[in-house]
DNA sequence: TGTACATCAGTGAACGCGCGTTCACTGATGTAC
DNA sequence: TGTACATCAGTGAACGCGCGTTCACTGATGTAC
């Protein structure tokens, strides 16, 4: 657990600490892969400040976490339409969005994990999903009917198979961060199964892979 | 937190504690949704009895979530077992094993997670995965295979497509879990796009569905 | 059949720990005069 | 240009809490004689 040498800010920079505690807080998450472990206590001592001093930034634990989910939902959000941005043809849109959706859970693996696991802990449930994950499974659908609409899959409900492709990426993103031990067969390969096969992609050189 | 009023175990029967210890961790896992709810002190307190008096039974607190997590995944494979011994097609097997895996899941949601998240912190992250987890994708696999024996699925790799509906399963159960408040699919239309998609079923009776 | 006693099932008090949070404070620094 | 002071950034000690675990114990009960 290193700690890092702090100099008191200036005045009026005192909000840089905020930043700070935000950093300590996320790499806590990230190095021990367990929401529990980031305690005010010890983001304090990862940041090199006294437990107190964080009451300045933050209500209360549970607000340092709130902000780590909304930051790292904005980051998931941001990557998966970067992605779709630079392709044209709606299958590769298609196949790229979910490459980098799998890719974010792999390379932020705690982050992806709390992500999903706040939205229970927030929403309750029985309560509905708030709009902003749902914009993001919306744009799925988008992307699988564009698809539809090109002619290049034979899906005739884009909801229930976007579901499908969602419900796989999700599993395979967890059990990837869950199980590296595992034999895992080529991710290409294991991702053009999931896309394709569930988008009903019917271009052959697509279907073949 | 129901206490549930407890006599004295007569003398010898001191071994029935054990199964109300378990049985009392179980539900509060269930109840709660998170391991972390199932202290020495907590279990104590369900159970009715004082908390040194887990010592008799169990080495310490994480004795307790391990005979839960073998319980558990012995539970799992017995009714998958079950669900496929009923049925002589081969598709109808992979869909009957299928649809038992959800179903545990859907049904003891939070038994389900532990299950694989236990795992995770079991093996460590660079471990290979036990031979009891193995075992029971292989039986997966087993069950694909079968259908391409029969000339059922266009499938050329059944491990793959083993790994891809597995994935999947996972993804659906656990997120069915944690967002109940989503508007899901039917649960039989999601699943034979799982199972049929994935599995490059071929009987046309099957993929249209 | 009666009784002493070993054993068994389980208890109550205590320990040290890390936690979230509160409170009164300190000391450096920018600013008003 | 010098100085008093308000403000800002952050601290140290303390609180009560629930936790896992230890220890010496108690009292009912089956059994040997």
């Amino acid at each position: 657990m290193t700690e890092i040498l702090r100099e008191r800010n200036r005045r009026g920079e005192g909000g840089k600490l905020r930043a700070d505690i935000l950093a300590g807080a996320t790499s806590l998450l990230e190095q021990t892969g367990s929401e529990e472990a980031v305690t005010l206590r010890a983001v304090a001592r990862k940041v090199g400040i006294s437990a107190p001093s964080i009451y300045a930034h933050f209500a209360d634990r549970d607000a340092i976490v709130d902000a780590i989910v909304d930051t790292a939902f904005a980051d998931f959000n941001a990557a998966v339409r970067a992605a779709t941005a630079g392709e044209a043809d709606p299958v590769e849109r298609l196949r790229a969005g979910c490459g980098a959706y799998v890719r974010f859970a792999a390379e932020r693996p705690n982050r992806y994990k709390l992500i999903f696991e706040r939205q229970y802990q927030v929403a309750g449930p029985d309560e509905p999903v708030p709009a902003i994950r749902r914009q993001s499974f919306e744009a799925l659908v988008a992307l699988v009917q564009a698809c539809i609409d090109a002619g290049l899959s034979a899906s005739t409900d884009a909801t229930l198979d976007s579901t499908a492709i969602w419900v796989a990426l999700h599993g395979y993103a967890t059990l990837h961060a869950l199980m590296p031990g595992w034999p895992w067969p080529n991710d290409e390969a294991l991702l053009n199964r999931i896309v394709y096969g569930l988008g009903k992609i019917t271009s052959p050189e697509y279907f073949a892979s």
